[in-house]
DNA sequence: CTACATGCAAATGCTTTGCAACCTA
DNA sequence: TAGGTTGCAAAGCATTTGCATGTAG
């Protein structure tokens, strides 16, 4: 394992800029929506790469809940979230971390815990206003 | 939306037998590895739309955390889990889940809350022989 | 200068879907 | 016998990767 000399290249920066400016949870394509507003030539690919790198470095968050598309938060600190079943929106969840939970298996289990996932699922503002009872009811099983 | 008269087929039958019998936590991939033992001509495309219906009824319960593969569960009773982050295995956590918590938030977010996720992750035994301390701290970075 | 980074496009891997044939109730 | 279900193959889609070229330090 060798260290590495990272750059600072346009590419980097502008993304992290974007990131902490909007201060939403975004995937990795919105991103590549946003920045190449203020740099068109920017690859999809490029994007994948660095907010890879920068969830690294622990300047952003890779977003580890389920959903098809992988989300990142401009906020690496660690808090929960909440997230729509529904469009795949995710917001901060307003309850501070359990931080005592992962005391009470170490020990327990025989695995190795390095740390813990949370998030509330429901339904945004705006898909609980689309969405009857009985739909609500539906999707409560897919949870 | 019509109700809908589901059928008993020998292919979903058996999915459902050998998820009860080997009781872990599967990927469709892996179901499907399992029930060809027995079914040589089942297709994949058959496991995942009956992995899907069969948690639509409560049969099983599909896993909504991170990772790259979709993964099931035997058992469709409420409870946590905890998965290694190197080689993806899931087992339960021994921890009851947390009944209380999703009254915190009610009220406290205008999102409607239907439910919650939570898992620890970590190195399984196998995994954490495997690791040294400085690979577990390189990937501590990315939970 | 020299590696790290980029743009582009092709490849990957999991999951979904269209369709004709098949089977369960 | 109706219509849910299957096998097969193709399509879909997010993400990753190979490679020649560009560029930060």
């Amino acid at each position: 394992m060798k260290e590495r000399a990272l750059r600072m290249t346009r590419q980097r920066k502008l993304i992290l800029e974007e990131m902490r400016r909007v201060k939403r949870h975004l995937s990795a394509d919105e991103v590549y929506a946003i920045v190449r507003k203020r740099l068109p030539r920017i690859s999809l690919g490029t994007v994948y790469r660095n907010l890879e790198i920068l969830s690294e470095l622990g300047e952003i968050r890779k977003l580890e809940y389920s959903g098809s598309v992988m989300r990142f938060d401009w906020n690496p600190e660690n808090h929960y979230h909440i997230r729509c079943m529904q469009c795949g929106r995710i917001d901060d969840a307003p309850i501070p971390p359990l931080v005592d939970i992962e005391r009470e298996v170490r020990g327990v289990t025989d695995y190795q815990i390095n740390g813990h996932h949370f998030e509330f699922v429901g339904l945004c503002p705006s898909c609980s206003e689309k969405s009857t009872d009985y739909m609500a009811d539906k999707l409560r099983k897919l949870i």
